[in-house]
DNA sequence: ATCATAGGCAAGCTATTGCTTGCGTATCAA
DNA sequence: TTGATACGCAAGCAATAGCTTGCCTATGAT
């Protein structure tokens, strides 16, 4: 398992956290044009399956195979290790 | 304000929060003592201050001083942004 | 069978990061 | 006032991260 906190120091992996997040299950370019045409980014499509391979170690995405396309999925559950590690505290 | 996601992305930075749970209100040379002997941590004073900055930047330590000392104390209130932003389904 | 689509692999380059080193400043004790 | 303690600043260095480039594989359509 990867370390979730290396894979969310990259401001382009939280913002594919962030279109995970409003539409699930998206695939590779999928991923990319929506990044582009809402977000203004402008990675190749290697940099953002790099970035993908990161998150998915992490534990922060799975994905599975339909066709020849790749399914990517979010999960959040890793996130509970930060706040279970230092309790907020209001 | 830095980059909260960032601070968290350094090992050592995470074992200084872990470190101010246990017992906040710690000085420099204390937190370097700690960690040296519960956590086997090698780096320098410098080190150690420079990866206090970069806390401190984020928010997530705050300082004052007293004395010739400066006293570090833990802030975990950045961390809700986390969970605000991708929120943890069990 | 041929071609296009969706994605993977690996090497190379560059910028950033973390660390060290050396020196400087401020506070406290004698 | 002299010396020791606690910390700050800034330049230099080595390791890592992110990106690009080029080529390869597999699936689906015609």
């Amino acid at each position: 398992m990867g370390d979730i906190f290396r894979a969310l120091a990259d401001p382009t992996r939280r913002q594919i956290l962030d279109e995970l997040t409003i539409r699930d299950g998206l695939t590779l370019f999928e991923i990319c044009g929506r990044l582009m045409m809402l977000h203004g980014v402008v990675s190749s499509r290697q940099a953002i399956s790099q970035h993908l391979a990161v998150l998915e170690e992490a534990g922060l995405v799975h994905t599975r195979r339909v066709g020849r396309t790749k399914i990517h999925e979010l999960n959040t559950a890793p996130l509970r290790e930060i706040i279970d590690r230092w309790p907020i505290t209001p």
